[in-house]
DNA sequence: CTGAAAGCGCTTACAG
DNA sequence: CTGAAAGCGCTTACAG
């Protein structure tokens, strides 16, 4: 009968059961508590004493302290992930593949700054120094990789142009943009607005010289007045096509290819509210393809990305470097291909 | 001239630099360093070997060491927050206010699960075991905070009810509820219906008691069949609403009350697409007030929600517990208050 | 003002 | 199979 308010010995108060107080309980070594909790002691602790261990280990509730542990092996189990956009239900899913593929060995932390910033020198500093196992960065820029200029494990996540210098892995978002100006232009389209995320991320100037490029190619016409660049707010966007639409329209624009589909829902719901009709006055699109843009009315066409594959495998690489194995493709890439729905195409 | 391939003594090859190789190159004892590197030197030190020691800091470029420094005083300087819905555009000004009151004293690091989860007790104890200064959590559930039991410092957001038993901010959606309902009572609205979160969290409880007890004492009626409860999903919101709408327009209802924004736009979302008019046929209003609310068309009558303020009190509080003080009040609750906008009212 | 030394909790050769 | 001991990098009384 254990009661909590009797402190069992070697384990007075409520202060958390180090490695020595098990040893004690179990009447061996901490060389010996230490192999048992960390599941080395095969072939190298007898039965009786492992039993043992077990025992105290349970009866003191002991957990390895972190902190000791890392000291002692040079690096913690924490893997720090660091991201610009956390609140983006794309990141979701990326952070979803991550914890996948790291399962019960690492301790996945984020690390998060400002909307759209990525984290000072100092900040960095301070992170390494907390001797994490691995990092992961997602949407680096140079400035950011610069201060970091650590051969830590590390792996890099759409970061496209990168994977030369980190391991990364990366999505084609090119592919899918080549196939979305396809789409438009076979469906009759030959004038076509851009709109543009407005931070200087890779991805987002990836996507919009692709598809530029490939409209280019096709035939499809982009006039220079149909270029918009906003946050990635539904509001904003929607004020924003507001107040350019007429010259859209006037100079013959039919449909509208979006960096993301948040930029959509904002040119979706603007649409809406002066009457034109989608995809009929006006085709709309975009790159992501979030689980609303399925149940939106009219549902989204869009580029689909897959942000729970990119996590795993980032993860995944991350592991390798982690072990100490060499990575047979420093850089990955993930295919994207385009959804086809209602907002650009009559059933 | 110092190039980066001719190793300086002391700091040889790419590792990290020691207080040790900072002692000596400085000609003093890590002891001196210690106190200079954490600005104790105060009357401490002599001008002369503090200049000595920040020269050397500076050419090494030596950071305390995190797991060493942790160790050593029991505690490390992290703070870290659990949290159970990370991609929800409310959360992200959670996080912005307590990053702004953590300040630069502490590192704020994340620690996420899946969607609606809290960690188990396994994470919980590995997460304890990096020692951190203090502990936030988010919405947490009784189970949660029984495995925790740790008398640790720790401040609980958004936890109504448990303030009796542990130091917690939260919201008073309550009264915010009562005004959502006298504001459509005096609209004239007679039959009202409610569409809840599906996650049994507390302050979603707490908005539906609320407002229908208040709707019921202004005899605001909220038929049987009109209340809903769904994830927080834009397009399942909108298909459910699509499949119980023709049975509460029988019932006469006139207006919807739900327990998020984005419940309250999948209304919007499914409403327009069926034709109806809001206000005019249907008025609709949510909680949270996001910043979508005050562009979406119409714009959306919200309960405003203190996120940032949130987040900064209970980082605030969380300060003081960190400083060894005691709380004034261990229970923090901050007002909520309605914002009419135009899906509830006519200009 | 300064430094030698103990100690934080653990892991890992090493000797037995 | 087992344990004594060194060492990870730092901080903090303590003695001077």
């Amino acid at each position: 009968m254990e009661s909590a308010d009797a402190p069992l010995p070697g384990a007075p108060g409520r202060r958390r059961a180090t490695a020595a107080m098990v040893a004690d309980r179990a009447q061996v070594s901490t060389a010996t508590v230490s192999l048992v909790a960390n599941g080395k002691s095969r072939g190298r602790v007898s039965a009786v004493n492992e039993a043992r261990v077990l025992q105290a280990i349970h009866e003191l509730g002991y957990v390895v302290d972190g902190i000791g542990s890392s000291l002692s092996r040079g690096v913690s189990s924490t893997v720090i992930m660091v991201a610009p956009d956390i609140s983006n239900p794309f990141f979701a899913n990326v952070i979803a593949g991550v914890r996948t593929a790291l399962g019960q060995d690492y301790q996945l932390l984020l690390s998060v700054t400002d909307a759209g910033t990525l984290p000072s020198a100092a900040d960095t500093r301070r992170l390494l120094s907390l001797r994490p196992a691995g990092l992961l960065v997602d949407a680096p820029d140079e400035a950011f990789l610069e201060e970091l200029s650590a051969p830590d494990p590390l792996v890099l996540l759409d970061a496209p142009g990168l994977g030369e210098r980190f391991a990364a892995v990366n999505l084609d978002v090119a592919h899918g943009a080549r196939e979305l100006a396809g789409h438009l232009a076979a469906a009759g389209h030959r004038k076509v607005a851009y709109v543009d995320g407005i931070t200087g991320t890779a991805t987002f100037e990836l996507r919009r010289a692709a598809f530029l490029a490939a409209a280019d190619a096709l035939g499809l016409e982009v006039p220079d007045a149909a270029c918009l660049a906003t946050t990635i707010d539904v509001g904003v966007v929607a004020s924003e096509f507001a107040s350019v639409w007429p010259a859209w329209q006037q100079a013959g624009v039919t449909a509208v290819a979006c960096a993301t589909d948040t930029h959509a829902y904002g040119i979706l719901q603007e649409a809406r509210a002066r009457g034109l009709r989608v995809p009929g006055d006006l085709a709309v699109a975009g790159f992501d393809d979030l689980p609303y843009s399925r149940t939106s009315n009219p549902s989204l066409t869009s580029v689909h990305l897959p942000g729970e594959e990119l996590g795993r495998q980032a993860a995944q690489q991350l592991r390798r470097l982690m072990a100490g194995e060499m990575l047979e493709d420093q850089e990955l890439t993930l295919a994207s291909s385009l959804v086809v729905r209602g907002s650009t195409t009559v059933d």
